[in-house]
RNA sequence: GGCCCGAUGGCGGAGUGGUUACGCAGAGGACUGCAAAUCCUUGCACGCCGGUUCGAUUCCGGCUCGGGCCUCCA
């Protein structure tokens, strides 16, 4: 039984899909007019985790998971502006953008991807029909749902109505009836992208664009809806209001999911207002590999606050070696012998308490500790606890390359396209395998002569381009760090 | 101001009314030509003040500190 903390009910409860069959996950995606910042990843990773779960649980045909793509917003008609070229330009740039940077980071691709362009015309339906039921307005131009037709208002954020007028600070519009009121569409210049309508050429309001994708692609009642914390108000309570309006009171969600926030160092959160973030790209140019980084969103609690630091990844860095290693040892030299396991109680039952990774992580590295700890034994005895948790990892997305690419690949993944040859004629990437090969052979040589300066030379060299050698039974093996 | 979170060892981070987290880093040992890796051993903790209790890090109240939302933001 899955437990999850709804953000509406503040507590944990058992999950239940209205239909085992047909489990609905929504989560809010990018609005793309600039680069993903390692925050922004965050729910990105950990609903991708909590659709492998669901997919685990319930069957990985029996679960539709939507992720939005914002693609009509303010924001991106000024960037759009500022560079000169039209919005589809600057969304198709960083959708892009973004797919790749999720690539790396080992998030699969959700089911459904909409994108609010491709809904308008539901939008406007769903517009029409609150007009028609009286929970919306137009006024100069402008549609408003009107916040006092809705006795549910305010349920997810937990705020009253004084409560939200008090912290109306933005200046309050001449043409609303009511303080709270908020904008379902909104008029367009001219110059300015728009869809003509009931009233006027205009542009939907950022809320009613979750709202129209949900009932278009997954329904009137999704089972989870999922997001940042800082969502729930206004974004999600405004979502909620116009679907729950829009569809005679039948409830958007059955449970809302929301994750914490990453800070950086002193503990102020990472905000592109702030400007103190760090883009996915930044950081796998740096060389950190995706796996690298998942692991590091992975290791707090989705819900807690997440401090990135170096250290944090060079700490999940270091596990993952570990847990290379690990595998290598417990599958021994052929990847063929890999046994087929499934994911290791412990980890899906921390798993099922409200996604609990960092005690999954824990057990997890239980798990690989397990068996006999000869090369290669385990794969000929089972060792069923340790490929149970290398199920498990992989049930996280975690493990999911193969041990001799993890140490000694030549490609880190990449967030521009950049033609590898140059980066390889740059000495990025180092030496190649040949020419590693060869300094061992040396170095052999070397040793079986007892020069072990020579060794040592050539080793210290080695390692100062990043390649470090490890003396085994077998010979001498080589990983780049 | 309103609403809401959090406070655990050098660091990250779970969990629990009385017993072990786990990982990283550190120390000692084994192994090694020396290393690296690996294995073994090991030290270090529950913000402050009250209360409940036979017993609280865990429950309750207060306090302090930190953070978030209330405005675009994952």
């Amino acid at each position: 039984m899955i437990r999850l903390y709804d953000t509406r009910a503040r507590e944990k409860r058992d999950f239940e899909p209205g239909d085992p069959q047909r489990v609905t996950l929504y989560v809010c995606g990018p609005t793309v007019y600039n680069r993903a910042h390692i925050g922004n990843a965050r729910p990105a990773v950990v609903f991708d985790v909590l659709a492998g779960l669901l997919r685990h649980t319930y069957g990985a045909d029996k679960v539709v998971y939507a992720r939005n793509v914002t693609d009509v917003d303010d924001k991106i008609i000024e960037a759009a502006r500022a560079d000169g070229v039209d919005p589809a330009t600057v969304t198709r740039r960083y959708e892009d953008f973004y797919v790749a940077d999720m690539d790396a980071l080992g998030v699969r691709p959700p089911d459904l991807a909409p994108k609010a362009t491709e809904t308008v015309s539901e939008m406007i339906a769903m517009i029409e029909r609150l007009i028609e039921t009286g929970h919306a307005y137009e006024a100069d131009g402008h549609v408003l749902f009107h916040v006092p037709s809705d006795a549910g208002y305010g349920e997810l954020g937990r705020r009253d109505r004084e409560a939200m007028i008090a912290g109306a600070r933005v200046e309050v519009a001449s043409y609303k009836k009511d303080p709270a009121d908020f904008v379902l569409w909104k008029p367009s210049a001219d110059d300015v992208i728009g869809w003509d309508s009931p009233w006027g050429r205009g542009r939907p309001g950022w809320h009613i664009e979750c709202s129209a994708m949900i009932e278009r692609h997954l329904g009137t009642t999704i089972d989870i809806h999922g997001g940042g914390l800082d969502l729930i108000f206004p974004h999600h309570e405004n979502e909620m209001a116009q679907s729950r309006c829009a569809h005679d009171g039948a409830p958007l969600a059955r449970y809302w999911v929301h994750n914490g926030f990453l800070a950086m160092a002193g503990g102020e959160k990472m905000s592109k207002s702030l400007g103190n973030f760090v883009t996915v790209g930044e950081l796998l140019d740096e060389g950190h590999k995706g796996e690298t980084l998942r692991l590091a969103l992975l290791s707090a609690h989705y819900r807690q606050p997440l401090e990135w630091s170096p250290q944090l990844v060079a700490q999940s860095k270091a596990t993952l070696d570990r847990w290379y290693r690990r595998l290598e040892r417990i599958r021994g030299v052929d990847s063929e012998r890999e046994l087929p396991a499934k994911p290791s109680p412990a980890v899906l039952a921390a798993l099922e308490d409200d996604l609990n990774t960092p005690l999954a992580l824990s057990e997890i590295s239980k798990g690989l500790s397990s068996g006999p700890q000869t090369p290669g034994a385990m794969a000929l005895l089972g060792a069923p606890a340790a490929w149970e948790a290398v199920a498990a990892a992989r049930l996280l997305g975690l493990l999911q390359q193969d041990p001799v690419e993890w140490f000694q690949g030549s490609e880190p993944p990449t967030s521009d396209r950049v033609d590898p040859r140059l980066r390889e004629e740059s000495g990025r990437f180092g030496l190649g395998a040949d020419e590693i090969q060869l300094r061992i052979d040396r170095r052999a040589e070397a040793k079986k002569a007892r020069d072990f300066g020579e060794a040592d030379r050539i080793r210290a060299d080695l390692a100062a381009q990043g390649i470090v050698l490890e003396d085994g039974p077998q010979g001498t093996t080589w990983r780049r760090t």
